[in-house]
DNA sequence: TATTAGCACTACCACCTAATGAGTGCTAAA
DNA sequence: TTTAGCACTCATTAGGTGGTAGTGCTAATA
């Protein structure tokens, strides 16, 4: 095999290889390749290996980066567009790059400085919060990026009202301890009086409050499930609305922004690869799943290329991290960008964002 | 003058001319006009004589239809891309064309279905029914849409809501007969407890149902200045919080969709017109500013060209109209698209889907 | 044995050229 | 008033050229 050469001396004396070869690249290849890919981040054009040998801190004569290229091309970490043309790297380059950078690049004060979200006008809610965030991160990165509200399931109720609004219809409306309103209509065959419907508003509350929907979900259904319930009336009735408002129907909205920036950057400019941006991001339940999965995990989450499930965005690459306020993980923030993107700027942009983010949320939590 | 044989009979009679050039143009210009225009609009290319000679019902050489191009041209109706180049239709002749649409063309019944807001599900709020109605139209049309959320302003009460957030922030819900709810946080030196803001929302409540936010403003500004009430302690408290309570802070919000559409249409593919489009939909302000004054009054708004004043938009047509609920005008929905859009298609999509609109908010009001 | 210099080769790119063709305006004839 | 004919313009295309940035391979070198 041509590439052995490049393998370090944990992979000569183990004789592993294949899962990990970022583990297993030898010193010097690792240094040619990681130049590659940040050369390729900054210019954006194919690496060859004159340009390279300049540029690369060791002197390295052309031909000796030649050899060493085409061994990283047979690993698979560089492709050529063409016969003669400088090596690009692949998604496994890139997945290489992100693994090795240890130490997260920290953000410089001037750009910290415009992080500040400028929400501290009084009356701000959540999502007004939420999209100022993400317009702020679309802007610094020049990419899209994308915010889930806060996710109803996981969030505390602060108070729920009722209010009647036809004979059959009633509005609920809740307030979660993150501070975000949410109403929606429920439809009801016996009419009920305002009244009523305040005191079960005011029994729901008691019972209720600093319970998150998804407790509240079991509790009523126990009660549901209990007999005695059954002839106390106001109980009874109090449950049965109780289980329709809670009830969670709304699929958790997202925001997003700067997806104009993205038709701009060259990397997209090829007719396909924007149609099928334009459909991903229509389609925006995918989108959600990957913001939610990465709320479940801590820490900053990267997907390179072909590494997300929803085709439309292989050609990209998503750095996605989750907010909170004091007590709970809310929702999740992040970037859609070309694979070739900035890693180490942009990792480090949605990082301080959502801990800003988290910051504010914070102060206007209703705890 | 050369181009005078075009004028009509009314014009050669009056010798008027000048400011009303559509209504004097003879009949075979108005047809070339028109044929240009109609073709050009199909093919996004510079129409020539002899194309036209053929696609033109009546028969007219090449030569002549040249001679009446020729003079179209000075009256500033069509310019050239360059000499040898076929002619294309100015702002002016749009503005022509769309005046000479008397019979606004019907939707075709395939769309009409498609224009069926599937908002039946139970619980869709105003704001979700405007969403899914601008990506509706955004599909069809293949443009950017834009709609403007209710009017706070013109809006009527159907109940406020104070609910006590911590000693100095009370939260204010503010729910709309028009089936808004909104919501913000005002601040308060004096702590209340929630007894207390409760008796004040059901003073305001009663005092103010159905009245308007204006109205209201204006009551609560009279109960400010008339001196009896200083001494009335609830009163005094009541008014001076449903102050702030209903202080519009919020400057009107609109939902945009399919900005990307406009991105791969071929009219916008030059560099510098993309650029100033993304400029314009950062800045919403001033498409809210159009979008009002569609609210205004009655029909279809059009924009072509240069005619919206601002300037980010000065390449493309808007095509604006306002949707209501069986008691007042609301808010509008529109479409944002290159001058050369088939005005008969887009005004009749834009028409029909307002209708449906107007009729899905209708039944989800709270009257 | 690893590295390097040298060389032949490839393919893109920028530039020029000529041919094509769709369009015009003008003039003179119908 | 309309049209045919003609000369002219200019964008677009295809073909050809030289230059350049890259490659792979081989043989010489440290």
């Amino acid at each position: 095999m041509h590439g052995d050469f490049l393998l370090g001396k944990k992979a000569a004396v183990t004789g592993k290889r294949g899962l990990l070869e970022d583990l297993v690249l030898n010193e010097r290849a690792q240094l040619v390749l990681i130049s590659i890919i940040e050369n390729y981040i900054q210019s954006s054009e194919p690496i060859g290996s004159r340009t390279l040998s300049k540029s690369i801190g060791v002197t390295l004569s052309p031909a000796t980066i030649r050899n060493i290229m085409s061994d990283l091309a047979e690993l698979g970490f560089l492709i050529q567009t063409h016969t003669s043309a400088g090596r690009v790297p692949t998604d496994k380059a890139y997945r290489f790059y992100v693994n090795s950078l240890s130490t997260p690049s920290s953000v410089p004060e001037q750009i910290k400085q415009k992080i500040t979200l400028v929400s501290t006008e009084q009356g701000m809610q959540v999502e007004g919060i939420l999209a100022e965030a993400v317009h702020l991160l679309a802007d610094l990165t020049k990419f899209a990026c994308v915010v889930s509200t806060p996710k109803a399931s996981v969030s505390r109720l602060q108070r729920i009202e009722l209010i009647k609004i036809s004979e059959d219809r009633i509005l609920v409306i809740l307030v979660t301890k993150a501070g975000v309103v949410r109403d929606k209509i429920i439809f009801v065959k016996d009419s009920h009086s305002q009244d009523f419907l305040n005191s079960v508003a005011s029994f729901l509350n008691e019972k209720f409050k600093n319970h998150s929907m998804l407790e509240i979900r079991e509790k009523i259904h126990q009660y549901l499930v209990d007999d005695r319930n059954r002839y106390h009336d106001l109980l009874a009735q109090a449950v049965r609305l109780g289980k329709k408002a809670f009830e969670l129907n709304n699929p958790g909205e997202m925001l997003i922004d700067g997806q104009m920036n993205l038709l701009l950057d060259s990397h997209f400019h090829k007719q396909s690869s924007v149609r099928s941006l334009i459909e991903a991001f229509n389609q925006k339940s995918e989108i959600m799943k990957i913001l939610d999965d990465a709320m479940r995990q801590k820490g900053v989450h990267i997907f390179i290329g072909i590494e997300n499930d929803f085709e439309q965005l292989h050609g990209c690459s998503l750095i996605m991290t989750s907010y909170r306020n004091n007590q709970n993980v809310l929702g999740s923030i992040g970037v859609v960008g070309p694979t070739s993107m900035d890693y180490k700027r942009i990792i480090s942009f949605v990082e301080y964002t959502a801990e800003i983010l988290s910051e504010t949320i914070t102060e206007r939590s209703y705890d």
